[in-house]
DNA sequence: GCTGGTGATGATATCGATAACATAGCTTAC
DNA sequence: GTAAGCTATGTTATCGATATCATCACCAGC
């Protein structure tokens, strides 16, 4: 039995189908063939192609595969950040959903702004994906052009825009604080306080500080405190800095909501660096169900999202899409669900 | 002046370079010139030029371009994972130094094992990638001889593996965490214990724990304790259960390291929990300064690793080797700092 | 005035696979 | 026994860009 090429020299061509074909003595296209899983070779033929793939160390090539198939078999997805966040679990989701499908994942970090977002869509279609998966709601006029252009299907996450470009898959922000102050309010708190960074770039943490807002009123209780601190995201010591801002200006703080758990363990942690007790001093809460925020101490009461689903289904979706070839594809927004998660921070 | 196209119907191709250049009345080697920044081509042509893509709504199509040039502009990189994770902050640096050169990353998770790390990495070398990043230096013979085949440079990182396929960035995990032992054996704690996942997939995890029991060995102190628990990556949950497991068989420990500060911030959390003082009825310490060691409550002493810069510079090294062209570039090994970060905890 | 250089552009072949159609051989139905 | 159908395979054209070589206009230098 021939044995697996071990190794080739700088100088040589990397081989192409059709050395595998010479070898196997049969024609490049029963290779192509072969090579995919539906198609129909005998299986003596595919023993030869497979013997000589393996004898000369082919690997297929893709780019040249997909110029002739039309198909590229990427998606493309923009998150605004990868490091210690949620969007971490939905790129994760995306990343299984797609495992099984043969499709490849180009992941862009926007850093939370539509320019950064703009230019690396840009950069993505030039790849030609088959779909795209964005977070939010909030894009410029161009990328909307571009991706209507590109006829592909979109998916936007995490929010429910207003004027959705096309498929959906997230939850309203809004109410989901607003879930979380009525829950707290339930409870007995009414000077409530939120922090978060400052709005323009974050969309979802605006809409959660106006779901904080609107809740408050509704509820008829004194008008929340508001600290709008650093840039988007928020880290665990600005959550630090924020609440002790929060404390000198409204020292009867009853209750502080926090845009993320970052930032509410950040003033858990600085409270107690302080000596205050939580929550008899002062109640703590935060958003996004981190692994932190159920394991520290006190546990810290939390709004649970599904990060990990939005991914999955964000790609299941698109996935039925572009596999069912549908033309002229409904559109559909997929609500996700969330829970407020009470621990011992209130 | 003409408008930019605001859409195309469903049924219309996507606009080519021949499109264009028809348009602008040139042909097409003109606008493939005119689209490149090095391209020379006169200002007025690649206005004309920039108009009609602009009229068109004209997006490069790189798969045939880099068929055609035989370089994709693909850089693909493996990480065991990125939720919650150093990892997280190395993609970003690879990310961050690939940017301004046009070159895209593949990023794979291979979930701490070398099975899917090969699948990953076959599945990627059909995109023919220019160079590729890996964490670690365990891999099955099959992806050294792909990787070997393949003929593009290749940057391991985050260990020093003893038999390296290329370029190294790293660091020596077992000297890391032997420096912390010295570090709080000299600070006067003798008991050690030692909190770690199950050892066989993770090796830098295996490489911090020989660096333990050596150093232990060295400094001629009492035997290490050495507790394993669940699969890695061990998850704050897991630090607790382990620090209560340690606890009950070894109730004298002085001090407990954990292989990553993750566990190390359960651990903490759990005897907080259990009205435990830290450092004086037990010290904890933990590795790879996460954002939580330095902000939780006691700050958790570590060993800080430049995991971005890790990315950083494993990128840079690859971008040299694929510009520069190095047909027979040098085997480089770039040594990346570390450094123990003294807190309360300790 | 002729040679040689330079800058801008065009023509053609080609990258490596796959779609679409063609063909040969064999089986099945009535 | 022959038309119809099926399976396995081959042939050819093509996907959309770029490498390479060719061409042409223009200018400088002697």
């Amino acid at each position: 039995m021939a044995k697996a090429a071990s190794s080739r020299p700088a100088d040589m061509q990397a081989p192409t189908m059709v050395d595998v074909a010479n070898r196997a003595g049969v024609s490049a296209m029963t290779v192509s063939r072969a090579l995919k899983d539906g198609g129909r070779v005998s299986r003596i033929t595919r023993e030869k192609i497979m013997a000589a793939v393996n004898d000369l160390g082919y690997v297929l090539d893709q780019s040249a595969g997909s110029l002739s198939s039309r198909k590229t078999g990427f998606v493309a997805a923009m998150v605004p950040s990868i490091n210690n966040s949620n969007f971490a679990d939905t790129a994760r989701g995306i990343t299984d959903e797609l495992e099984s499908t043969g499709l490849q994942l180009l992941l862009g970090y926007t850093d939370y702004t539509v320019e950064k977002e703009e230019k690396l869509i840009e950069a993505m279609l030039r790849r030609r994906p088959e779909g795209i998966i964005l977070t939010g709601g909030a894009h410029t006029e161009r990328v909307r052009r571009l991706l209507k252009n590109a006829g592909i299907p979109v998916v936007e996450t995490w929010e429910l825009p207003s004027k959705p470009i096309d498929q959906v898959v997230g939850f309203s922000n809004e109410e989901a604080m607003g879930l979380l102050v009525k829950t707290l309010a339930r409870k007995g708190y009414r000077k409530f306080g939120y922090i978060g960074g400052t709005t323009s770039r974050d969309t979802r943490g605006s809409q959660r500080r106006e779901g904080f807002v609107r809740a408050i009123e509704e509820l008829g209780l004194p008008a929340g405190r508001l600290v709008s601190f650093g840039v988007p995201p928020i880290s665990i010591e600005q959550g630090g800095q924020a609440v002790v801002s929060m404390l000198e200006r409204w020292p009867d703080t009853e209750a502080v909501l926090c845009v993320s758990d970052l930032s509410a363990f950040g003033a858990l942690m600085e409270c107690k660096r302080r000596g205050m007790k939580v929550p008899q001093d002062i109640a703590i809460a935060g958003f996004g169900d981190y692994e932190v925020a159920a394991f520290c101490h006190p546990g810290i009461t939390t709004v649970n999202v599904d990060c990990y689903g939005i991914g999955r289904q964000a790609a299941r979706r698109l996935i039925q899409i572009i596999r069912g070839d549908e033309k002229k594809h409904e559109q559909e927004i997929i609500l996700t669900g969330y829970r407020v998660v009470e621990r011992e921070s209130t």
